[in-house]
DNA sequence: GTCTCTGTCTACGATTTGGCGACAATGACG
DNA sequence: CGTCATTGTCGCCAAATCGTAGACAGAGAC
């Protein structure tokens, strides 16, 4: 039985005098007002109504028990009201930018995980690997994968990107792997653009950091592009694991000089500096450091 | 949604600390306590619960919601018993038949609990196997266990009952295990009289049903006496799961055949057909429903 | 590294919800 | 007094929800 259900009805009865009158009210049948008092009455072991023609009241015990069901009810109200605008339910439109191979791969089950979630909001996700300005550009949160850095922008940082050095298997038969990094620049190198590091890779071991200006033969703003064109035998690559993790399950890809690291990257929801984040963005933001938190970059 | 439910769900998980233990407490499975909290937040659009690996705990907004809904659960609680005994309790002696093992073995704690709500009422209640006609007989309500039936009689369905096929390990030890329902007619079988499969087995399963005329050794109308005779090691038993239970657990008893169920029973309660079910009639079946309708049979 | 328990998710059978329509009862009205 | 309109109940049935089983991935315990 929907006790609840029963109580509403129970209590509208009461009120209005009539189970006719009740079911107008509260959109239902006068048979399923019936059932429900019918089934309330049963489960209490108790009569609440008296039936007479066109008119419904309650009997002594029904009238008690009508008091205590009534207040229970507007508390009910009352603490849903609360709790829900104490983060009331956002709604409106949020508007993402996200990286390009992020949002493909991984930003999707989120989204819809989100949505579920707060379904009075509607997302518009540009998924573009330009740096927008969240505040000139109309967004209210670009997603980035950087490096740590201290910026006039505000951010929050989601989860850690961690890159490896990697390349075909058939490319490594051809050419050799390299076991230090400074072999690095007698190998072709897939770069990313747009990277602080630019063309030029810091890789960090127990002996130190090395700057390695690889041969490079392509420079592209997208790692899975990067990626592919690894798969393909065609250099060398230092792209995101998350990125790579596909191939380097297959074999398609094999990972070198594990002793090093590039700079840690991370992906961070950047926002614009006003005094109160909105409610929907920091639902959003702390809805990612939930899912993408626990994920092993 | 069943609002009612998912703060019953809600209250249990903030109160024992897990999803899993809170559907344990409530018999539920883990899954129904997840959709069941799931769906409150969505429809608060507040998170409540942070999930932990084997932990579940309220998230600040989850405490103060949780506050107000054990308090509300309790006021319910508490309006449903005051306004249950107020009413002017049914009273007078309310006859019941019931079958033997039954009786024994699951009706004491049902029914000391339905005393303890209906304090006014005497019971009197006759174990017997024997079919006995509660208009003829003078009873209120017989209590049965059967197969699905079509009868003049006027019966409700309480609860399922599952039987097995099962036997003492060391009957197995000395006569091998059955692999297929074929062959138990090569074993010994303890067979429940008054049964309308009487003395042949039908067993379903994916390869059709079988019905097997096995070598009976004992035919008796009490199913704890074939369960205490099969722990024994004489011979293989179909009874209710609900009588095995103890043996089952202990390993006195070990269950076979799994892949093959015999015709389904149930528990019935019938009653005279008469236009209106007595009181106090109604509310003891409603009570067995609500107090057996959950168990696993 | 393996085991065990967790929470999530999907598919599906069981159960409940809720409306439709028939019915009997009865007050309002002419 | 007869008719009409509205009421509440009940059986039947389609739609919706409940709740489980089982698979899965994550992670703490050992």
């Amino acid at each position: 039985m929907d006790k609840l259900g029963s109580l509403r009805a129970f209590v509208k009865v009461v009120e209005s005098g009539s189970f006719a009158e009740a079911g107008r009210q509260l959109r239902l049948s006068r048979s399923a007002i019936s059932k429900y008092i019918g089934e309330l009455e049963t489960s209490l072991g108790v009569q609440l109504i008296v039936r007479t023609t066109r008119h419904a009241s309650p009997t002594e015990a029904g009238q008690r028990y009508f008091e205590r069901a009534a207040s229970i009810l507007a508390e009910l109200d009352a603490a849903d009201q609360a709790v829900s605008q104490s983060q009331s339910a956002p709604r409106g439109i949020l508007r993402v930018n996200a990286p390009m191979s992020f949002g493909t791969m991984r930003l999707g089950p989120v989204v819809a995980d989100f949505m579920a979630r707060y379904p009075e909001l509607q997302l518009q996700i540009v998924l573009s690997d330009d740096l927008l300005d969240p505040v000139q550009d109309g967004f209210d949160v670009t997603l980035r994968i950087a490096e740590l850095e201290s910026s006039s922008l505000v951010a929050r940082r989601i989860m850690p990107v961690e890159r490896i050095v990697c390349a075909a298997p058939s490319y490594f038969e051809r050419h050799g792997k390299p076991q230090v990094p400074d072999d690095l620049r007698r190998h072709t190198s897939l770069t990313y653009g747009f990277l602080l590091t630019g063309n030029q890779w810091k890789l960090s071991g127990a002996d130190g950091d090395h700057w390695i200006q690889p041969a490079w033969s392509l420079c592209v703003n997208n790692a899975e592009v990067l990626r592919d064109v690894a798969i393909k035998g065609q250099g060398i690559a230092l792209i995101p694991r998350f990125i790579a993790a596909d191939a380097l399950a297959s074999g398609a890809l094999a990972a070198i000089l594990p002793d090093y690291t590039a700079p840690p990257l991370a992906l961070y929801a950047i926002y614009p500096p006003t005094r109160h984040l909105s409610v929907k963005v920091r639902l959003f933001i702390d809805f990612l450091v939930e899912r993408f938190g626990k994920d092993a970059g």
